[in-house]
RNA sequence: GGUGAGAUAGUCAAGUGGCCAACGACGGCAGACUGUAAAUCUGCUCCCUUUUGGGUUCGCAGGUUCGACUCCUGCUCUCACCA
């Protein structure tokens, strides 16, 4: 039982520190009851979460499922200094009604993954604010600059001579301090946070907090380019709040070498029934676009519901096997008449009128299912449906 | 604090008085081929309703010039070396 837990735990993670401590915790849960804490930080600037935060969420719900309470930590203090990745060192600060908001928002789309009754969704300013200046002191006073320069992006930029903020510093000191403030037995977090993660171990000795968190990474999930990491602001993700049919045809369009990073990652399959559907698809007898459906229903079911997944797919196919139109179209109405490229400018199709003129001089728009030649087409009262290259559509009255 | 170098489109990066809306690469979009996959080939990639046209762009503000991304002055920021 222990064993069929830790196997689940540690599926497909990147790294796991004191995976003993996990064992005891869970073997202490599955003898007397006992519960135990997992604590996971998110930002409250973005509270529009991708699957690849979800990577994080499903491995909470595992937890859950062994014992236990979730600490979802939102880190409203933390996000005023932000994470020191290099980049945008300014941020803007976030009022108090912003962040109920962006927390609201969190819990909508937490809980299609993370049990409600045991997740307790806590804030650092909480009980960093009341720190005060000789907390924050004392605070600095327990890690030493030199191997605060070990960690990844301090030594880079270091040893580049890129600029590092002082209080950069305090981002991984702060994080590390919610763990001694919240006694947390375990966090996760991405690859990418190793060294926060870490903080939180060394402090809680350094506080004598009388344990020191386990710590498990995963990996961070690739976008959908299959490159980089997917992120709102790369615009290769999918969002949670997706619809049925773009969370469907956005898992369609990752290249077949993604598909199995998203399956070992995403999906509730076993490895082992992962491992059977690739050789059955290297082997030529599952088509790899089978394997990707398979995986599109289950990802979009998870968001949605397995009927609307199987709509979506039926969508899919009508739209892009048999060329038909899409049963939803966004619809607008313009007084008429009016020239093409202004009108897909206008629904949103094109990003300006010289694009679409570009585009309709390349073939790529059609007007009712038919190749637009005319650039300068003027379109009549009327009702039209537009579309640009195969997946732009909208649906235009002129009146 | 001193000295030197630099800031160019989404990113990297050429251009050093007119031929520059600005080479090239990457990314992105579109077309062909497909399974809306990958790979490949092709076109496009600041905005504008007439395109051998107009407008606005090369850190910011001024100036010189018929004409400036290119020259001058000041400012801001970044980097390097010195202290």
């Amino acid at each position: 039982m222990v064993n069929t837990a830790l196997k689940e735990i540690s599926r497909g993670c990147a790294e796991i520190i004191d995976i003993e401590s996990i064992e005891k915790n869970v073997k202490r849960f599955f003898e007397e009851g006992r519960r135990y804490t997992v604590k996971a930080g998110f930002d409250p600037t973005a509270p529009d979460l991708h699957l690849g935060h979800t990577v994080l969420l499903q491995k909470l719900s595992v937890f859950q499922k062994y014992g236990a309470d979730v600490q979802f930590l939102i880190g409203d203090f933390t996000a005023k200094i932000g994470d020191p990745t290099g980049k945008s060192v300014t941020r803007k600060l976030l009022t108090e009604e912003q962040i109920k908001e962006n927390a609201a928002s969190y819990h909508e789309q937490v809980f299609k993954i993370l049990n409600h009754e045991h997740t307790q969704t806590v804030f650092n300013s909480e009980w960093i604010e009341p720190l005060g200046a000789a907390g924050m002191l004392e605070l600095t006073t327990l890690y030493n600059v030199a191997r605060m320069l070990e960690r990844d992006d301090f030594d880079k930029r270091y040893k580049s001579g890129t600029s590092i903020s002082i209080s950069e510093f305090l981002y991984p000191l702060l994080q590390g301090y919610d763990s001694v403030h919240l006694k947390s037995d375990i966090e996760i977090g991405g690859t990418d946070q190793k060294f926060n993660l870490l903080m939180g171990r060394h402090l809680q000795r350094a506080y004598n907090v009388g344990k020191e968190q386990a710590v498990l990474m995963m990996p961070i999930l690739e976008g959908l380019d299959g490159v980089q990491k997917m992120s709102k602001s790369l615009n290769n993700y999918i969002g949670v709040t997706d619809s049925a049919n773009d969370m469907f045809a956005k898992v369609l369009s990752i290249s077949d070498e993604l598909m199995w990073r998203y399956y070992e990652l995403l999906s509730d399959k076993t490895l082992e029934e992962i491992k059977t559907l690739e050789q059955r698809v290297a082997s030529g007898e599952v088509h790899p676009k089978r394997a990707k459906e398979m995986l599109a229903l289950e990802i979009t079911a998870r968001f949605h519901d397995h009927e609307a997944a199987e709509m979506a797919k039926a969508e899919f196919d009508r739209v892009h096997s048999n060329n038909d139109l899409p049963t939803d179209m966004p619809s607008f109405e313009r007084e008429g008449p009016i020239w093409v490229a202004k009108a897909l400018h206008e629904c949103n199709l094109e990003a300006s009128t010289t694009q679409a003129r570009r585009d309709i001089k390349q073939g790529a728009v059609k007007i009712d299912q038919i190749k637009v030649q005319d650039e300068q087409l003027q379109l009549d009262a009327g009702e039209y449906v537009l579309q640009v290259g195969k997946r732009k559509f909208a649906v235009l009255k002129v009146k």
